[in-house]
DNA sequence: CCCACTTTGTGACCTAATCACAAAAATATC
DNA sequence: GATATTTTTGTGATTAGGTCACAAAGTGGG
């Protein structure tokens, strides 16, 4: 029985061993490869996903087929918002869509209810992702509100860059990671490019000054 | 022992025997004035808060100083959130205040630890308290990036209108509502006079033409 | 190479946020 | 009761950002 991917999971290393136990035989580990929808409304989630591996883009589908980025759970983190439509027999109301290819542990519903029932260690480790979850979202709606678009592109673009300082993302996806416009992407980009900050590529943007990139986000606000 | 508050919450009403009285023995009533902050960031809550009369105003208070409103909980519900953050031993972000007089029931952390450990009817509580204020918060991140001003306003006037069409609240105070400037809302309104939907005297908005106002609110998404 | 499709660029226009300041209404002070 | 102070509301000017329309590159398949 394979157990260690449990220890990727902070708050769950404590657990006792019989627990561990019940999760580790109580769960499947699965595999998705990307761009599949893993949760969505209408079909009610009767699974937890702990990400082993590979990263999950949560988002909020609105009426008019426009889309908002809520939040992306990468490994060792867990899809926990799904839970509390599961426990409550409720609709989830955002869906999941892999990005990568993701390995996981699918935890049932039924086994999800008795560990919180029974585990105190548990009900700490999934307290605590909502808590994390939650302010996230507060976090985003502060964002929202009062960050300048500039700011958040920049932050975001640090965020997602890889080792070679390159994201792969088109315009239209940053578009909608930020909540806002194409254009206002493709404008803003070219404004950082005009500043010496990026390199423009179909398909992908290369920074090269994050320092002026790092200065624009601590100059305004929450050093994220 | 008086217990008959439990029956205003839909979920509870179900608990068994034995339960119902460990929730009622836990737990204290508890009144407080309008205006009082009962959480915040900063002190970690360490009781879940069951409104049985009164409302509380959830918001989230930037580093700018400005706030924006996230939900309000009324009489019925419970500042379930608030909770995630009890079991995780961490501080919420948010910060709550009353509104009006409350009369509350509050659970003390240990308490609702045990009845979520104990009472499968009472994790179905919590869970769907959580899972309908989440999707709120979806909704709002929906209604914020997508949705006109215009629109919102006077879905919010709606909502807000006493039983004589009228609302009592400043410029300001709605603007805070909808997280949005007060001059936002000065001109709103003033178009909203100009169609004679809305009469206005300082700290109020009487509602003349509901009529116009749903309309607005229908021909464009969510009847909420 | 040509064609269909995706991605990016750009101008025009509109909504909303910000800043600055004034007028009006309510409240406090003498 | 007259006057000063504070709160609330109104309004113009400016800027950021969202929307619409359309053009110009880039890409990939046949």
């Amino acid at each position: 029985m394979e157990d260690a991917w449990i220890d990727q999971f902070k708050g769950l290393s404590r657990l006792p061993n019989a627990i561990r136990a019940e999760l580790v035989n109580g769960s499947t580990i699965i595999t998705v490869p990307a761009g599949v929808e893993v949760f969505a409304p209408g079909k009610s989630a009767d699974n937890l996903l702990l990400l082993i591996e590979g990263t999950v883009r949560v988002q909020q589908r609105s009426e008019t087929g426009r889309d908002v980025f809520l939040y992306r759970v990468h490994a060792g983190e867990s899809c926990v918002l799904t839970t509390a439509c599961m426990l409550a027999f409720e609709d989830y109301s955002a869906d999941g869509i892999t990005e990568t290819h993701v390995r996981a542990a699918a935890i049932p519903r039924k086994t999800f209810d008795d560990l919180v029932a029974r585990s105190p260690v548990f009900r700490d480790f999934v307290f605590t992702a909502y808590s994390r979850r939650i302010t996230d979202l507060f976090t985003l709606i502060d964002d929202i509100v009062f960050q300048r678009m500039d700011v958040r592109l920049a932050a975001r673009l640090l965020e997602l860059a890889d080792a070679d300082n390159v994201v792969h993302a088109t315009h239209a996806v940053l578009g909608s990671e930020l909540g806002t416009a194409r254009e206002v992407i493709s404008r803003t980009l070219a404004e950082f490019h005009r500043r010496g900050w990026v390199e423009q590529a179909r398909g992908e943007v290369r920074l090269t000054g994050r320092a002026g990139l790092e200065r624009l986000v601590r100059s305004s606000g929450a050093p994220s």
